[in-house]
DNA sequence: AGATTTTACATACCACTGGTATGTTAGTGC
DNA sequence: GCACTAACATACCAGTGGTATGTAAAATCT
């Protein structure tokens, strides 16, 4: 009894995807097991293992919908707070959006924490910062064309700047309320403009 | 056949400990199995859960001890770099050490990244903000008092710099050589003095 | 329009894993 | 010397990711 047509079939593998993000954000990666992100979808693990080789290409899977969520929302907002006054509040805007996504539970505990586990630090490494490091890389190199600091560090400084934005993420979604989400801003504007 | 003495046990205990520090460090937590690291101490799955109830309970150790000896390597160099010229010398020479760890391979496997993974969250927080945050906090505060950045962003600004050291050791250890262990520890201080 | 191949799953099964239960032997206090 | 405990070894188990196999429907070919 196969499901027919072959949009059904992309709904089964949706459904597939979207348990196994709502699992993986509840209880994590490790400790989600195969059968029961199937018996979450409807299926069974043999359509599961149709679809994905591996628990860890399922993974992969989600992980990408979390980036690329997150990243057309930022584009968005830089696009929607461009200016002419200030040049970089497109810039700015987008690492707003980023520091909000990375107080989300699920991008937290997927993207961030799972993530790099999962993956492994070469695979994380290339895949991660290959989507945010380019952004941020741009917003350092015009800081280091105008201020008086040197463009050399532009990309040391990009680096800094958004494992900052990524730790501070841990930090706000902890219950203890030692840090607000505007503070943690106000201080990375400060770090940025401290820069020139 | 067991071991008489307890300074014996002690010595089975640590070959333990020590044989699952290089196995963590070399394949990660996930994919080194308990049998393995029995066997690289020379005993027996028996021993092992004799010491440690969970392949859990054994990484924590594994994680606890690599923190200490990080925090006593960034104390001693504090101390010994004190002076009175300049009075966060000694604050900025425990970050050096810092930051040299963060590229060291076992400290980036096992406490960046599998840590978070392996503990959770909450755990990782308190046990991480706990040891690290504590130092950087009593510097961005020194920073606050006699510069013109408000008090109340010392806290945040020590989370923030701090994860930006977190993340600088994989840029630093994957093998691209796009920045240098200099050109970052320049622009972490530039992102310090930029702060007053 | 029948035959053939491919897709989309379900079912049954397996090797291996962390963990447990149960030995067994040496030391320790009395 | 005798109970008791610490320090392991051995045997075993439930659950896990993954595979091999089965099967019915859809797509494709002739």
């Amino acid at each position: 009894m196969a499901k027919s047509t072959s949009s059904q079939a992309a709904e089964t593998r949706s459904a597939i995807v979207a348990a196994a993000r709502n699992l993986f954000t509840e209880r994590g990666f490790a400790p989600t097991t195969v059968a029961e992100i199937a018996a979450a979808a409807g299926v069974t693990k043999g359509a599961l293992f149709h679809y994905f080789r591996t628990k860890d290409e399922l993974f992969v899977e989600v992980w990408r919908q979390l980036q690329v969520e997150m990243d057309a929302e930022a584009r968005e907002q830089a696009i929607a707070s461009r200016s002419k006054s200030d040049p970089y509040a497109a810039f700015l805007a987008g690492c707003r959006v980023y520091l909000d996504w990375t107080a989300r539970p699920d991008y937290q505990r997927i993207v961030l924490i799972d993530g790099p586990a999962v993956l492994g630090m070469e695979r994380w490494h290339k895949l991660d910062f290959e989507l945010g490091q380019d952004n941020m890389s741009r917003g350092t190199m015009f800081l280091a064309q105008r201020g008086h600091f040197p463009i050399e560090l532009a990309h040391p400084a990009a680096i800094l700047l958004q494992a900052a934005l990524n730790g501070v993420g841990f930090a706000l979604s902890a219950d203890q309320p030692d840090i607000t989400r505007d503070q943690a801003f106000e201080t990375f504007e400060r770090l940025l403009r401290g820069l020139h």
